[in-house]
DNA sequence: AAAATAGTGTCTGTGAGACACTATGTT
DNA sequence: AACATAGTGTCTCACAGACACTATTTT
């Protein structure tokens, strides 16, 4: 049975392809990188979980569709989302030619107050190949490459932790991303060069206190 | 007065976007980095130049579409395209909502037979900005940056020398890629490694003779 | 005092960059 | 012999990575 839209017509009854957009929101959770999945519920899909994603509509940007989609299918603001590139496979969508523009995005895991339903934050280490449909799992590789590339030189590129932090929170954070550990010798000598010192301290934990940054 | 196509219809009549593919094809000449240009013949357009590019078809993938662009629009044939994302200002195009997905390639001189014919190869360094319409310039920038990333510390990615040789000839191809001059001693050690060595020598030269090599 | 965490002096290895020398061809 | 190009030994500098020591707090 072949999927119709709103006016009857299939997608092969249009001339041009349709463009959809796909949005890794990923975030972390228990020292690691998590990715937001939502369950499918169309006829032959219950029980998918797949990316957020939406059809571009004519007057807006893809940023604009990616946030659209978070918000209608997850409840969820993004914040800047940066385009991965586009997904062509002629076969990749059996509805039609449908494109995908892949999206990510990194916002703190408070912001995803999932209450649950038909909601879902997938470590990305458990993710086994094939568990997503279309062509998610390259989305979720490359969001993820992405995010690590970002951490690579530059202190809490996306500003997950609060305004100030120890090196240790940050060192944390990192790690996480990464998904290995680091020397916290060597990790200062990379990210002090992109940090202020706020001149406080840290309180209330054991051991010495540390100094407080924020991001230059 | 508003673009039409075959059928009368205007872009705004459908509900979503075309999707157009654009091509900054490279290549090198006169010790620089040249992008292949074609002139617009169109009604309020001529004398315009700008990047081959053609509208992707239901059944083709974004590559295909590209090396169609090129082969239809320049006459030239296109060996591997690379994409490079995807433009998509709402105003970037006045016809109507078209997003644009650039794709970029680098190919040897010699395949551009451009008998001249509202063909063009434009020195990257002589493009003003704002000389090419819609956003081609961003998309030129991009190509560039591109060829470069691609030529750090790799000898001769795309296969633009022959199969064999020297290491002078490989270090004359990547001055003109980057834009700037090498010292010989450091690009023999940064290329050194991704060669092999062939035993016979160059001939004809005057000098020492120079070992050949092929891309390992 | 013991434990825990913060911060750093210093050693090592690697590698980029550059100078300057040697090597081997042509004119 | 003079010149031109090829190839390399070696020095310096920067920096990543790691060890191990000192510093400062809580328990």
């Amino acid at each position: 049975m072949m999927w119709r839209d709103h006016s009857g017509r299939t997608l092969a009854d249009y001339d041009r392809p349709s463009v959809a957009v796909d949005v890794a929101l990923l975030t972390v959770v228990d020292d690691g990188l998590a990715v937001l999945l939502h369950e499918r519920t169309g006829e032959h899909e219950t029980g998918r979980w797949a990316l957020p994603g939406t059809f571009l509509h004519v007057d807006e940007t893809l940023a604009e569709a990616a946030l659209r989609a978070l918000r209608d299918k997850a409840g969820v603001t993004g914040h800047r989302p940066d385009q991965l590139g586009v997904l062509d496979r002629v076969d990749r969508d059996s509805r039609g030619r449908v494109l995908s523009v892949a999206h990510v995005d990194l916002v703190p895991a408070e912001t995803l107050l999932t209450g649950g339903d038909g909601l879902r934050l997938a470590p990305v280490t458990e993710l086994a190949d094939a568990s997503l449909p279309f062509d998610h799992d390259e989305i979720v590789a490359r969001a993820v490459r992405w995010a690590r590339d970002l951490h690579r030189l530059d202190p809490d590129p996306r500003g997950l932790l609060g305004a100030e932090f120890t090196l240790l929170e940050l060192q944390r954070l990192h790690e996480a991303v990464a998904g290995t550990e680091f020397q916290k010798d060597t990790f200062r000598r990379i990210m002090i060069g992109g940090l202020d010192e706020t001149g406080a301290l840290s309180r209330g934990g054991v051991g010495k206190p540390a100094r407080l940054f924020r991001r230059a």
